[in-house]
DNA sequence: TTACAATATGACCGTTTAGTCACGAAACAT
DNA sequence: ATGTTTCGTGACTAAACGGTCATATTGTAA
């Protein structure tokens, strides 16, 4: 944790430290970002950073703790869907999401990609760690949740599944940001909104089909529904 | 491309050299690699290694070219599928070799998925670039191929699904090679050959039912198979 | 043996790094 | 006004970085 003087801080200057971090952090992989960098960035001097951090992973875990938070006060700001949802309508809620997020701050998102590809890097002694939205965790219960719900074949795999999912989780949003070129810029502006833009929409579909549906024109195997 | 000296090493210092620089990318990300900690390694002085190499990068083109090479090896060593193979047997086959890779060769493979997820960064001035085994192009040609071949459903959207396999690619095999355990060792020796161990194929026959058929216990779209 | 080219070497350069510390400027209570 | 705690600071350390270079060693041909 941060120590006390850095929540001390007048909220400006605690928030340029904080930006300041975000900018490092998600230009470079953990090893090889500056303390050096960051403080010149939020014009502080060196002696004073360490007033408020222990050292560089107290730093690093505090943004990952905004991340987090940050994400969730996007969810906050959204139309949550009720838990009794069909599984595959909240699996595309979660990657539409995580493509809000993705071009709502991008900084963010790609911290927190990086983190996730990292692996068991700077996660030591934290034990709350390892259950991170979109952690490969959260999908397994999320996929035993929906065989329970009989939403999910009963012969899916669920811990190869959530390894699949999160896997795609975290590589598809840059993609289909960039897949949806100019439309990205107007729905990140809020002027138009994604959950009514059809071309969009088409994307998710396409992209849930492949999940729900597969790829194969004429699928052999489909167990528990044809012998249901 | 390394100069003429590196090549003119004899057998033994070259691999040293190389072995060295491979552990150094396999440790850390390309902007992290340390120069000095590879000629510490290598026992070479820190003049040698700039009579064999122009910079950083040079070594590090060295090195992908190098897993590329090992990873046609192990085509080379293994039962290539038929060409008129079902698509999803040749993708089967694809991830299988991917696994395996992992297995013989954990270092280059974990420089091989970095170097996917760092994507853009020491691409530049390579126009053979942008198409590894394992790229998102390759999937994507490979897809149409797919369609062509009446394998897959047409309405698949071959852009996407491209970027969604690579992730899984990349991600997967360190992922099964954990769950297969000792099994995982067996394998790797020689001692049990990968294409008859039943508990491994089972945990293929997963992996590729979850891709051609997807999750939904009852799947509503499948838009062309039941339209066709 | 001589001459010349190819290769090997580690001290060295300028820069950057994470982290420390003595000191000065506030802020605050008494 | 005085004492005390908190905060800000940049010079500083020791180490590491990528890269250079003059020099030393080796190999080869004459």
């Amino acid at each position: 944790m941060p120590l006390e003087t850095f929540f001390n801080l007048p909220d400006a200057k605690r928030t340029l430290v904080e930006e300041a971090a975000i900018d490092e952090f998600a230009a470079k992989p953990y090893q090889c970002a500056s303390i050096s960098a960051i403080v010149a960035r939020a014009k502080i001097a060196k002696g004073s950073f360490y007033q408020y951090f222990s050292d560089k992973k107290d730093l690093y875990r505090h943004v990952l703790r905004l991340v987090q938070q940050r994400k969730k006060e996007l969810v906050s700001s959204l139309t949550v869907p009720s838990i009794s949802l069909d599984t595959f309508a909240y699996l595309r809620w979660m990657i539409q999401l995580a493509v809000l997020f993705e071009m709502r701050h991008p900084k963010l998102a790609r911290i927190e990609r990086l983190a996730f590809l990292e692996q068991p890097l700077p996660t030591d002694d934290d034990p709350e760690n390892g259950y991170t939205p979109g952690s490969t965790n959260q999908f397994k219960d999320f996929l035993i949740q929906g065989i329970l719900h009989d939403d999910l074949a009963t012969w899916v795999d669920t811990d190869m599944a959530a390894c699949m999912i999160s896997a795609i989780y975290h590589q598809l949003p840059p993609y289909l940001i960039e897949r949806m070129g100019e439309k990205a810029r107007s729905i990140a502006d809020g002027s138009v909104d994604i959950a009514y833009d059809p071309l969009t929409q088409d994307l998710f579909d396409n992209c849930m089909d492949l999940l729900e549906a597969g790829m194969a024109r004429d699928p052999q195997i489909r167990k528990d529904f044809f012998s249901k």
